[in-house]
DNA sequence: ACTAGGATACTTGTATACAAGTATTATAAA
DNA sequence: TTTATAATACTTGTATACAAGTATCCTAGT
């Protein structure tokens, strides 16, 4: 397989990062948009030629996404297991009970700070739509999401954030990306439900904040399918099924 | 620092484990025991030294250690951050988020199967007990909790589980081994616990698990401080404060 | 005495070499 | 034709070499 597909990741993410980190990012957009389907046994040996580079960063590379469930290492080669429905339900399930969790504490201390510091995300996020930049737009709303799980100082769930962030981060910049060619009124909905979650977390309004985080949910989710199937036919043709 | 030291990892948990992974357990029970100091700087090349293997096994551990947040990768150096009283808890939180949210999709299932498991597993906590064997006692309390958790087939849930899970043994291990010594009738208590979360889960009695998810919790818990001032003293002489 | 600058001894990240083990394939014998 | 065996081409895991960058310390100059 010769290297002339371009590459997906925001290369501008990667500014001070390592070859380590950029095979990680590339090898993760590569397997959650398709482009590497899943069943695919991926060897050191082939990546790092594929890569040009040596083995070390691939290695390094292939635990990170072991660790992220999105293959699976094995005697020979490591298996792709990569993102289908089942997989998203489920990080939905791990967000949902990461972002509840947080609430509770949230309810618990002063939170004028971080509805400041939100603010001004939502703010980014509307010139990142003004001027059509998926890729902005989709770094603000994962940062969004941190900034609120951050606030509680809780290192370890902060630790199960770091192991599904890079996924969802994924995840996001594949819908958005897409979004914003097709369906670029989908964000005016999506901001206001940012704007309630704020709500939500300002006057500590339960029920408010679970609304918003499912309708959240379904901004993603609803419009994952299409991605795969835009994805699947880009990269082997036809066969939408399986 | 020459290695006079014996080893805190049971050997015959790694028969057939990569030097790697034998440096990450030996590496996490040392920092978990309070035999390597939080606050100490690790370097790869000094680890290396000590452990007599190449910085290649070394560099994998201290990735793996870093993700279960307890040393923090810097520019130079390792730092290990260790457990405290805070990240006890913290772990306890998860631990707590993780089986409550498993125990809402088991009370929507068939648990014969499970249950029947769980029960074997405890006859084999108890034979531990009669033959006095922490260790083997502590791999049937882990193996316990993975299997309810495992149950419900949900690889996000256990992706959080494998994160948590080697710092949980390391605990349960120090904690179990200390107590055989001295506590031994702590043990009665703990089998009891265990055979109420299987009755809960069997019943599919809510409240039931809780209360012994949160008594199962106080058995570890109660125990650390103790674990950790005598593990200090052993290791630094006196001064029980800070 | 004190500061500036450079040599030195570290650090990590990557590439490469080697060892040991496993799947595959081809060949030879029944 | 089928089966057993041996050679080969993989695989991963570990050790080592090298490059680039950083902290430290020592020396020289003021």
């Amino acid at each position: 397989m010769t290297e002339s597909t371009e590459l997906l990741y925001p290369q501008k993410w990667l500014s001070k990062a390592s070859t380590g980190d950029r095979v990680t990012c590339e090898l993760r957009m590569q397997i959650i948009s398709g482009r590497i389907e899943s069943g695919t046994i991926l060897s050191e040996n082939k990546l790092a030629a594929d890569f040009e580079v040596s083995r070390s960063p691939i290695r390094e590379a292939l635990k990170v996404l072991a660790s992220e469930n999105l293959i699976r290492l094995e005697r020979m080669g490591a298996v792709v297991i990569g993102l289908k429905e089942k997989e998203i339900e489920e990080i939905y399930d791990v967000r949902l009970l990461i972002e509840t969790f947080v609430f509770e504490r949230l309810v618990k201390i002063d939170t004028k700070g971080v509805v400041r510091e939100l603010s001004k995300i939502l703010e980014m996020m509307k010139v990142a739509i003004k001027y059509q930049d998926p890729d902005e737009f989709s770094y603000q709303d994962v940062l969004f999401h941190e900034t609120i799980i951050r606030t509680i100082n809780h290192s370890y769930i902060m630790m199960i954030w770091n192991n599904v962030k890079p996924v969802m981060e994924a995840l996001i910049l594949l819908s958005m990306r897409n979004r914003f060619e097709e369906k670029y009124d989908d964000f005016a909905r999506i901001v206001k439900n940012h704007q309630l979650y704020i709500e939500a977390i300002d006057t500590k309004n339960r029920d408010l904040m679970i609304q918003s985080l499912h309708q959240n949910f379904d901004d993603v989710q609803g419009k994952v399918e299409d991605l795969w199937l835009s994805q699947q036919m880009l990269s082997k043709g036809v066969d939408p099924e399986k």
